[in-house]
DNA sequence: TCTGGTTTTAAATAGTATTTTTTTCTGTAA
DNA sequence: TTACAGAAAAAAATACTATTTAAAACCAGA
């Protein structure tokens, strides 16, 4: 059997459990036997095993012999791997999880900022400059000026030489996606091409208390923007 | 065929082969083809597919038809994943994995100290207090006194009420195993435990500027200690 | 408490399907 | 006759199916 759109049947059924693991769907009826996904999906036991090892291999389940397979704890869960990480995004989200990840943006993009400003990795800020330019440039295009404004701020973290900091890039690119959601609903409202100019204009210099504090002020204006809205 | 100390045979294949790409063991080669690493590992087609598909879903590979599998360039690598982490520990470490570690933590545990200053958990507070006391229990026995550091900073990740903080357990834990060992090179260096004492106060009292100052302190005093060490 | 049966995943084996690259062949034009 | 283009065939690798056996853990009954 052959899954839509070119993706493996394994990474199809991955996709699909995933979704439906992070939406609780298992909660009340424990997660299938191998015999029952397979009869569900129609797939081979050998396809289902490859998919449900994957999914133990983000955290989201656990095999035993005889005991069968489980969903595991949230807290046991992969949250940062960006399949995880999307599909927690798939499902209707709460207002708690855009609390979190502006709590981890704040913590994450002033100290990414600082260190790009300490590197000075020419190469990397040109890419900060590039998405600085495509928001001004599509500033009227709210799709395009989204996609400009997520380059933004993973340049930075790209800028950062940290590679750690780097792997952030899906939760930063999902918080964006999904707090656009949010001030889009407020009318008139777009991102503040000044506070983001005073970012790179601090990485330039390499003035890296600068750097964190631009970041900061971005980030808390839209920590009260989200506040906000939220209170409505 | 049976894997040594109780795992199953497939995460047994998924540790030695996940180790082996981060060692760059297959940079000149290639990645085997299935045949050959089941000649290799004397394993049958279907679990070595088991295990190559987690390490795909880790990012480490990825596999094309006829094309065969190829080893992921390190930035597709999920970095903050634990198995990731672990076998990027397990190699010889370099300097640069140092620094890197101690800018995660000084960009993570400020914040989630100031969170945990504001959310008030109790519960979790009093894992933090418990970290404290086994640090001054154990300070003659290095082994517990760096496992209580370790329950100390990861108890405040957990007090932060954000799971995602939560999830980088792994990497502040691997930060701190790694930078033990460099310490104790140093004669008679160990935890200032009235500093991280000092966080936990900020903490009780609900003072998340403090937290986070307290917080900020020990790292940069740790950050600066890894410095000289790193210059002799 | 032991023992045997049942259920469920773990692993092995063998074979088919699919995809994509490489090679080979062939026909046509110079 | 040679050169080249395009089509066809072959090959190589993973993707998938099907089936069987093994091992582990639980449960029931003696």
């Amino acid at each position: 059997m052959r899954s839509e759109l070119g993706v493996s049947l394994a990474y199809g059924l991955l996709a699909s459990l995933g979704q439906s693991i992070v939406t609780g769907e298992f909660e009340k009826t424990g997660f299938p036997t191998e015999a029952e996904l397979c009869a569900r999906f129609g797939a081979s036991r050998t396809v289902m095993r490859e998919a449900v090892k994957m999914l133990s291999a983000k955290g989201l389940i656990s095999s035993r012999q005889r005991q069968g397979t489980r969903v595991e704890p949230v807290e046991n869960w992969n949250l940062l791997d960006p399949d995880v990480l999307r599909w927690l995004m798939e499902r209707p989200y709460s207002n708690k999880i855009f609390l979190e990840f502006a709590q981890m943006r704040l913590a994450i993009e002033p100290a990414a900022a600082g260190l790009a400003a300490e590197l000075q990795d020419k190469r990397a800020i040109a890419g900060i400059r590039e998405g600085l330019q495509a928001m001004i440039d599509h500033a009227g295009q709210p799709d395009l000026a989204l996609q400009a404004d997520i380059d933004f701020h993973v340049a930075i973290l790209k800028a950062s030489g940290n590679p750690f900091f780097w792997r952030l890039k899906p939760l930063i690119t999902n918080a964006l996606h999904l707090s656009i959601q949010l001030t889009n609903k407020i009318s008139g409202h777009m991102a503040d091409i000044h506070a983001h100019e005073a970012i790179l204009i601090a990485i330039e210099k390499g003035d890296a208390a600068a750097a964190r504090k631009a970041s900061e002020d971005i980030l808390l204006e839209s920590l009260n923007f989200i506040e906000k809205a939220q209170a409505e």
